[in-house]
DNA sequence: GCTCTATGGATTGTTGACAATACCTTCATT
DNA sequence: AATGAAGGTATTGTCAACAATCCATAGAGC
């Protein structure tokens, strides 16, 4: 059997859905403030399943909202982005630990695998930060799930990389530096292959250490 | 002027609030299947706000919600609550650290004061453990409300804390040595008021890493 | 006797209308 | 002219009814 894909998506998930790529997109401005039914009319949406979605983008500090008053996207500036880096240089490091004492064989050499394709995909597109972006987010996601902490996964996939991607859109902050990058998570992965739980956390801090330092 | 404490309480936050208490105290049974309209007859409410309530609630992965099929509390396990306390060793960690860089001299000596009240109440209620999961609470609160990162206190005091103070009572697992952790307290705040935040940091994770092998 | 299917009931998801609150404009007063 | 207050309007918060989906039970077929 397929893996049934067609779990059902209510209202309310498509309005998140929606809602949390406009903001990290940037087609709502920070600090804008919008009304309820203009967004309904925007996403073809009620406001009984709207106000849900709010109440879930607002949970995670995606907008504030004042009773009455209404709801804006949160405003952003460059040192929250760093304080954002320094909790991610903790809770990775943590991932990668964790990853190289639990993750199986297979996983192993799948992340190894997705390397291979991220760096023919660098060399084809050469310099094109797109797919480096892209190829960036996936190493990161593959840890966070080989972590086996749910708790954790869930903060970093759910929560932080939506931030993360918001505050770079926002500050048109490009990754850059696409083959350092690889050389790392490279590195990264050889520590986990090798069981090697210190290392891969020293490598994943000093990694996204450097990524905050290019900002 | 008051600080203003008449800040309108909608009916959904009144919504989440009340379930977030019950289900950190265990009334919401773990995998309870609970029917919405129970919820509001027990609650005083309407469907509207408390769906608003269980979106936030789902959101923050105190229950869990499949489609037309009802909300369940979350199941908890020991493990669980030892992964719990993994990030928690590395969050504080980071929020000690950064408390020592940025508290004032003004909240230091607030800290402070706080452990020789703390002091006092464990004195006079011998063996109580109630005042010291307060004072617990309290100090980690300050802490990380003085790391001035807003999203780290946010995923502290908003997510973490609640979940652990839920799979707590799940597993009644008090806290127990309340004098070993005051100690530890005491030198945090020190290293904290000498501005080293290193060993803050190491003092932290040392403290929580004792108290999870204390489960 | 066991399994698969179909129907009924109950629960969730959604909708539109109603009530309460905050913001903005206007007017009066200093 | 500037500031304050008061009222109107628009927006948000809330409610109750409608529609869609799933679970359980009962029945038939193998």
């Amino acid at each position: 059997m397929s893996e049934a894909a067609i779990q059902t998506y209510t209202r309310a998930d498509e309005a998140f859905d929606c809602l949390q790529t406009a903001i990290v997109k940037g087609d709502l401005a920070p600090g804008e403030k919008i009304g309820e039914v203009e967004l309904c009319s925007r996403f073809n949406l009620t406001r009984g399943p709207l106000r849900e979605a709010l109440g879930r983008l607002e949970s995670r500090g995606l907008l504030v909202r004042r009773p009455h008053a209404g709801v804006k996207v949160v405003s952003v500036s460059a040192e929250e982005l760093m304080e954002l880096y320094r909790i991610r240089e903790t809770m990775e490091g943590l991932a990668a630990r964790q990853a190289a004492e639990r993750m199986t064989d297979e996983e192993i050499a799948d992340l190894q695998a997705t390397l291979d394709t991220h760096e023919r995909m660098i060399e084809q597109a050469q310099g094109q930060a797109y797919y480096q972006a892209e190829g960036d987010y996936d190493f990161h996601h593959r840890i966070a799930t080989g972590s086996r902490n749910a708790k954790l996964a869930q903060m970093l996939l759910g929560d932080l990389y939506y931030m993360v991607r918001m505050y770079r859109y926002r500050l048109s902050t490009s990754s850059g530096r696409p083959h350092m990058a690889l050389g790392e998570h490279r590195r990264i992965a050889e520590a986990i292959a090798q069981r090697d739980g210190e290392l891969a956390e020293f490598l994943m801090k000093r990694h996204i250490n450097a990524a905050r330092r290019n900002i």
